[in-house]
DNA sequence: AACATGCAAGAGCAGTGCTCTCGTTGTGGC
DNA sequence: GCCACAACGAGAGCACTGCTCTTGCATGTT
């Protein structure tokens, strides 16, 4: 392993560990982290934490991108470990939803509100795509197994925008199907985001899970992969 | 007039005053608004907000509690100029999503994160259910009048938790129905926080609102509003 | 007239993001 | 092996923040 190599990798050390106490200050001061408070747990000046960031933002960014990256992970192994598009589904949904109660603010940093004043750059759109990505692909192998029966095709300006990039992203889904992943995407951040900024305010305690499945089924339902 | 009675007006003006500046610059520095910055917009020391109020917190839940009760008078007031009960839901949707994109930090203050550290008080939670009871109301009335036929009751650890307080707070509704109206708005407020907090990237740019329509005629169908 | 109350202003404290400068230290090219 | 250079960390400093405390002033009550 070369100097540079090595020079490289302490630094990309140096930079998760950053990260990674900056989590920790995630969970207790919300999207306000203190660049300086986490310097303060490292050690070092807060001038030097600008060696690995340009700025309190590009940290939130990189977090951004490990949490988004996170949810998708989770969702995706657990729909890897179902059988049926149903049931990966179902999977894929609980795991977001647990993922996002064990991580509240990293949920948070990503589906809640943005930031004042951030500007999400490129680099996070891709891994944002990934859940909503999961989902398509699961209607697309109900769909190709002729498990689920498309409906009639959609009407409406919005889908004549939408079919292009449908077909670039999910070629093998009909555009009212790519609609319907998009909202139940929508759905599913909601009824999370909902669960854990305290929409439903005592109205469900013990079985939110319960609940979310009701909703997560609805979502599926509207899909047409359950009739 | 008593001069008790002038001064508390003084008070309640000035306190009014205060509110219209800080939503002036929430829209411009989102939720980390500046009580400084509003002092000097409104020609004052910062410690004379003071006076109005004990903290930012408090300025902040008072916004809250306006943003609340904006985005359910809009709502009431379309739904109260529609017809049918599928004509309100329709108009109550559009309502709030209009009002979310005239005022998207209001919006983002009410259904984004939570600001860190900040607890809402009771006095919030009234104000939070408006919609929520509108879009119950609006199923009361479609059910009361036959148009809507409730499915098979609900079953599940959550169905029992939500009886009683469906049942106190909508009686003439069953119970199933009171969880598609739950279910209903959070995925109204997902659809409508995903769309301004830029979720739907480039996919849909021109008729977003055609787009909302069709998640709003989804989350109807799913409470047997539309068949 | 004497007192009390509500209000506003200013100074001050601890904390913040960020910049700049200044030594130090390790690395790559000769 | 040496030297220039880039990377690095520390510290001071700036402008800003929320919030508190004290002081002065104007008003209303007794």
């Amino acid at each position: 392993m070369s100097a540079a190599n090595l020079r490289a990798r302490v630094r990309a050390e140096m930079t998760e560990e950053i990260k990674a106490v900056a989590k920790r200050h995630l969970a207790t001061d919300g999207a306000n982290l203190s660049l300086r408070a986490v310097a303060r747990d490292l050690g070092m000046a807060s001038s030097a934490v600008y060696r690995y960031f340009a700025s309190r933002d590009e940290l939130l960014t990189a977090l951004i991108i490990d949490a988004y990256n996170a949810v998708g992970e989770a969702a995706e192994q657990a729909a890897a470990g179902a059988g049926t598009p149903t049931e990966k589904w179902l999977a894929a949904g609980h795991a977001a939803r647990e993922w996002a109660l064990s991580s509240p603010h990293e949920w948070a940093l990503i589906y809640g509100s943005p930031v004042p004043g951030y500007q999400a750059p490129q680099d996070t759109i891709v891994p944002a795509t990934r859940v909503l990505l999961l989902l398509g692909a699961t209607l697309t192998e109900a769909y190709t197994s002729g498990v689920l029966v498309s409906r009639e095709p959609l009407t409406g300006r919005f889908a004549e925008e939408l079919a292009p990039i449908a077909a670039s992203v999910l070629p093998d889904l009909p555009t009212r199907l790519v609609a319907d992943a998009i909202a139940a995407y929508f759905q599913i951040c909601g009824a999370i985001s909902a669960e854990l900024f305290g929409q439903l305010n005592k109205s469900v305690e013990e079985d939110r899970r319960g609940f979310f499945e009701y909703q997560l089924r609805g979502a599926a339902r509207h899909a047409g992969l359950i009739r």
